[in-house]
RNA sequence: GCGCCGUUGGUGAAGUGGUUAACACGCUAGUUUGUGGCACUAGUACGCAAGGGUUCGAUCCCCUUACGACGCCCCA
């Protein structure tokens, strides 16, 4: 048997409900806020990556799905979304475009050579948005502000947003030399993991989960206390706009991110949620200014913001939060003989082009496991065709729930379920204002998810 | 790349170095039933991830590989 590759899903079902109904819900809030989609190619120029992301950066050193095509192309299956909407940015001169900044997001595969865990694959999807072309700290703050209320909408409730400022380049710089420093006459004190990241990363350290209550770790230099001038301001208007927009959040200085191409304002959104595992940050983002002008564009700011798909619907489930699914369907029509079998097949047409859902067996099953497969199927009624009935031009329907059978005109069917169907939505008894798939009531006692 | 645990039917799984691999659910058919959801009966794995080894003999012991779970690195 052919199996899928290692660290990738099959999604389908209730799943593939769910995943479409949370694209659904960010394709409605990017709308609000003026976001345009982008779609860039899931193959990019190895380079791209490279140049973009950072060449010692593990994601681009280790993890990159690489290849070489047939006509010797260096070519690489892209581990993120940032690069790829820079490279479109600059090749389609969209920084020449009239409406400024540019607002895009985007919403796809992104695949990455991992070894598979909890809320880690080698195919996964990521959601993001980014800002080009505003330095503006409004910018950075509608980010994640955006972020948020994406998660909100989605009902998601143990939210934590840690923000940190890396600072212009200069204050970068000052900052790891002032760490490098603080470090080494004590590196021997931490654990190997560190010795490396102070060469390659020594802002890594602050993140180790190893040496966290280390002393000298705890009092180590904190990335505030280096920004210049310029950077503390930008940071301070940032954290201004954020409380304007009544946008929670904790300074963390730990939060350094891992790809080169970060400065200013980093973050990171957390799910707080009993039972994630240890990646339970389900998105993060922050300010890229130097990226485009790195890629042959324009010195032009960025922000930007990613989300794992796959983290997010386990963020959902974990809290049980009750989505807006159908999982049910309208009718079932039954038959027994081959006439009447002929009549299901006309009325489910006629039914489905008015709107309604219905199913039908199509397995020849006995009367018995039709019923069965009426109930599997959360059928909101049923009704067995009977040649007499039919003959009569009527038709007996029941209340799959109440149980009440009735018998009606075949020419008032569609009418009848029409008004059954949807008022009954209307009064739906729920007053709470939870958040369910009525039409018109928000209610989801008859739901799980 | 490293570590740790796992892999038995459609599902949840029990189990043993040796004739027919529990049990439950599900599914299909039948009996009963005013048209089902209860009950009863029957059927439902050529087989214990794959390959190799140890053994008279392995699903159960060892090795390798694959895949899965979790953790580290790193990251969403």
């Amino acid at each position: 048997m052919i199996k899928k590759q290692k660290g990738c899903h099959d999604i389908y079902g209730r799943d593939a409900k769910i995943w479409k109904y949370v694209d659904t819900v960010i394709d409605s809030v990017m709308e609000k806020y003026n976001y345009g989609y982008i779609r860039t190619p899931i193959f990019e120029a190895t380079e791209l990556f490279h140049r973009g992301v950072g060449e010692t950066t593990d994601i681009v050193t280790k993890e990159c799905y690489d290849f070489e095509d047939k006509g010797k192309r260096k070519i690489t299956l892209r581990p993120e979304g940032t690069a790829g909407v820079v490279r479109s940015y600059i090749e389609n001169k969209m920084y020449g475009d009239n409406n400024q900044p540019v607002k895009v997001y985007y919403n796809g595969p992104m695949y990455r050579y991992e070894r598979p865990q909890s809320g880690r694959d080698r195919e996964l999807t990521q959601f993001g948005m980014e800002i080009l072309g505003s330095d503006d700290p409004l910018s950075d703050a509608e980010i994640i502000s955006l972020a948020v209320n994406i998660y909100k909408m989605l009902g998601l409730k143990g939210l934590k947003v840690n923000i940190n400022s890396l600072g212009d380049n200069e204050s970068r710089m000052n900052y790891r030399k002032a760490l490098v420093d603080y470090f080494t006459p004590h590196i021997d004190e931490f654990c190997d993991d560190c010795k490396e990241r102070l060469e390659k990363n020594p802002l890594r350290i602050l993140d180790c989960k190893v040496d966290k209550d280390n002393k000298i770790l705890k009092e180590a230099p904190k990335t505030i206390d280096y920004l210049n001038k310029e950077s503390k301001e930008y940071f301070d208007k940032v954290k201004e706009y954020l409380d304007i927009m009544q946008v929670k959040y904790e300074v963390n200085p730990s939060i350094v991110r891992g790809l080169d191409y970060y400065n200013h304002t980093v973050f990171e959104i957390e799910a707080e949620v009993e039972g994630f595992g240890s990646n339970n940050v389900i998105g993060a983002g922050g300010r890229y200014n130097g990226l485009v002008k790195e890629l042959d564009g324009p010195d032009t700011p960025c922000v930007g913001f990613a989300c794992g798909f796959g983290r997010l619907v386990m963020a959902l489930e974990l809290e049980n939060i009750k989505l807006p699914i159908v999982e049910d369907i309208d009718l079932f029509l039954m038959y027994v003989n081959d006439e009447e079998k002929k009549y299901a097949a006309y009325l489910t047409q006629e039914l489905r082009m008015a709107g309604f859902i219905v199913e039908t067996d199509y397995l020849n099953r006995s009367l018995k496991a039709q019923f069965k497969q009426a109930d599997r199927l959360n059928s909101k009624y049923t009704a067995v065709l009977n040649s007499e009935d039919l003959d009569n031009n009527e038709i007996k329907i029941k209340n799959n729930k109440t149980k009440e059978e009735e018998i009606i005109s075949l020419d008032a069917l569609i009418y009848y379920l029409d008004e059954k169907l949807n008022t009954g939505l209307d009064e739906c008894e729920c007053g709470d204002d939870c958040n369910c798939d009525h039409e018109h009531c928000n209610c989801k006692h008859d739901e799980e998810v």
